[in-house]
DNA sequence: GTCTATAGTCTGATAGAC
DNA sequence: GTCTATCAGACTATAGAC
């Protein structure tokens, strides 16, 4: 439709309910109520409420990618620190914000063909990310296996923290990813 | 309610419905249907689409315990063997059956606050022998890291195989938990 | 851009006949 | 144990006033 500044805003606050109760039980009573306004205004900024999810599908793993990127250019060259950079990016935008991520991960199914074709290279773009540094990592024999099956179970093991993880715990997303990060490589011999 | 031989048949094709649209979206009618009767008599047998799902969810848990301690208990005892058999077993009530695990993994949410009261300690059997095949592996060196952290990556690498897995490619269960517990164990030096 | 009002559909669940 | 018929409520989405 467009991407004004409120729609923005009102895309940030689909998020945070899609993650809480899941796109299916999340009516658009309830989006127009976090929004403060009426179930029938919602319409004038969406189409209908597939182009919600498909807005805050986009804007997570838009974010996602965008704060990878920041982080893989601020860190060290070396594989270890690359790696680690992906995963602590990849755990705050899942943790932290709590957000828009969250939704792309775990809501994706619920896309409409049209929209999963319009949203698939975005997260193929992440995907691929991952699996530079990935391929860093296996060159350098920091980690050993099949490139697929490596990363699908990384992103696996990060992905799953959000059922488990509490923020007010005294772990932070990067105390999770340095563990993951020891728990899955050779030290140097 | 009771558990006739026709309520577990009923139960266990709630569960494919349940895993192949969710439990949001699946309508008593689609449940009727699929069971072959019209969606008025499925009322009689069960009170409500909730214990339709507690039904699915106890089944599913019950069966991945009795594999898994089928499993341990017809293997080697050395830890290497035993990390190895619990993973096929979790891997193969995920991605071969396809049904009432999965459901009890990926809705577990959906039950009300009674039902994942009477579940709880079923969840917790099944978590404690996981718990019980770590310790051992850690004891021998054969993983290194924090208990809870190590327990809570592996199973979410486990548990998003659902996500991704073809059951018509060419890698087994049995393939996947190989090279699961490759790439987190240190050979022996 | 938001409101009220409501159309039209689908939902989980019940009642009573067979 | 299954059927038909139906209720009451909730759902997405629209129309038109302001």
């Amino acid at each position: 439709m467009n991407d004004s500044p409120r729609r923005k805003e009102l895309t940030r606050q689909a998020a945070q309910l899609f993650v809480q109760e899941g796109f299916d039980r999340t009516t658009v009573r309830m989006l127009a109520q976090e929004m403060g306004i009426k179930s029938g205004s919602l319409f004038h900024h969406f189409r209908d409420k597939q182009e919600i999810l498909a807005a805050v599908i986009e804007e997570g793993t838009q974010n996602a990618l965008m704060i990878a990127r920041d982080a893989l250019d601020n860190c060290d060259s070396n594989p270890e620190a690359r790696l680690h950079a992906m995963a602590r990016a990849h755990l705050e935008t899942l943790l932290t914000d709590r957000n828009a991520h969250v939704v792309a991960l775990y809501e994706w199914r619920r896309l409409d063909p049209e929209a999963r074709d319009h949203l698939g290279h975005l997260r193929d773009a992440y995907e691929t990310l991952w699996e530079e540094v990935l391929d860093e990592a296996l060159a350098a024999d920091l980690i050993r296996g099949d490139r697929f099956l490596v990363s699908r179970f990384v992103m696996g093991a990060l992905n799953w923290t959000v059922r488990w993880y509490d923020p007010r715990g005294e772990r932070s997303p990067e105390d999770l990813a340095r563990e993951l990060i020891a728990m899955i490589t050779h030290p140097a011999r």
